[in-house]
DNA sequence: CAGTGGATCGTCT
DNA sequence: GACGATCCACTGG
């Protein structure tokens, strides 16, 4: 089990990444609390040419910022008003890429996760970009961390997901944007049942 | 089931 | 002052 490299984010190939961190693992760790999970499900968002990403156009603000830092932060931001959404920051320094984690299968500290959700964990407890970020402990004090830090990273332990299992979809509420809404960006695990929205 | 609307607040205009 | 890379409860069929 090793935290992926700072060389696995600092490239320019966003769909390659957004490939290879699927079943890659989360941990968090909080005091003697550690959480993980398997990635299930994500989201590309291709940096200044791409209409759904928060830095399309070279956007860069207070919030995004992380967004232009060198790959392999985190970018978490509060998503309306109440769910905190965390992102890979991907990409050289001033390539603003990232990837959307939207769901995980919990591997370990399901009963934290259940703490913090409040309920007891079933195939929703960590489906869903704001519920994943809610059960794994995650806020806006983890934004612009490293993602080898401590207290959250990115881990490989050998398990890889044959290309037969992953499907491509369209991102997920991103009507805005056009053209680009319909690019096939988002990533997921056929059959799931940690995979946000309906079944396919 | 599908469709709708409320929650709730940091961020940008 | 408006709105959002969401979630869930509630409605009606």
């Amino acid at each position: 089990m090793k935290k992926l490299p700072f060389s696995f984010y600092r490239h320019d190939d966003i769909l390659g990444i957004a490939r290879a961190l699927m079943g890659k693992l989360l941990v968090t760790v909080n005091g003697q609390s550690v959480c993980s999970g398997r990635i299930v499900e994500l989201e590309a968002y291709a940096g200044e040419t791409d209409k759904a990403s928060h830095a399309w156009n070279g956007r860069r603000t207070q919030r995004n910022e992380v967004m232009y830092g060198a790959g392999g932060s985190a970018y978490v931001y509060l998503c309306y008003g109440i769910h905190h959404l965390f992102n890979v920051v991907t990409g050289s320094a001033d390539q603003p890429h990232a990837v959307l984690i939207r769901a995980l299968e919990p591997v370990k500290g399901i009963a934290i996760m259940e703490k913090r959700m409040k309920r007891k964990a079933d195939h929703t407890i960590t489906r869903g970009p704001g519920n994943l970020s809610k059960a794994m402990g995650i806020d806006l004090r983890q934004n612009g961390i490293s993602l080898r830090s401590e207290t959250l990273y990115v881990a490989d332990d050998g398990f890889v997901f044959p290309d037969q299992l992953i499907s491509l979809s369209p991102r997920i509420g991103v009507d805005y944007a056009g053209e680009d809404a319909k690019r096939l960006y988002r990533f997921y695990i056929k059959g799931n049942p940690f995979v946000s929205g309906k079944p396919r």
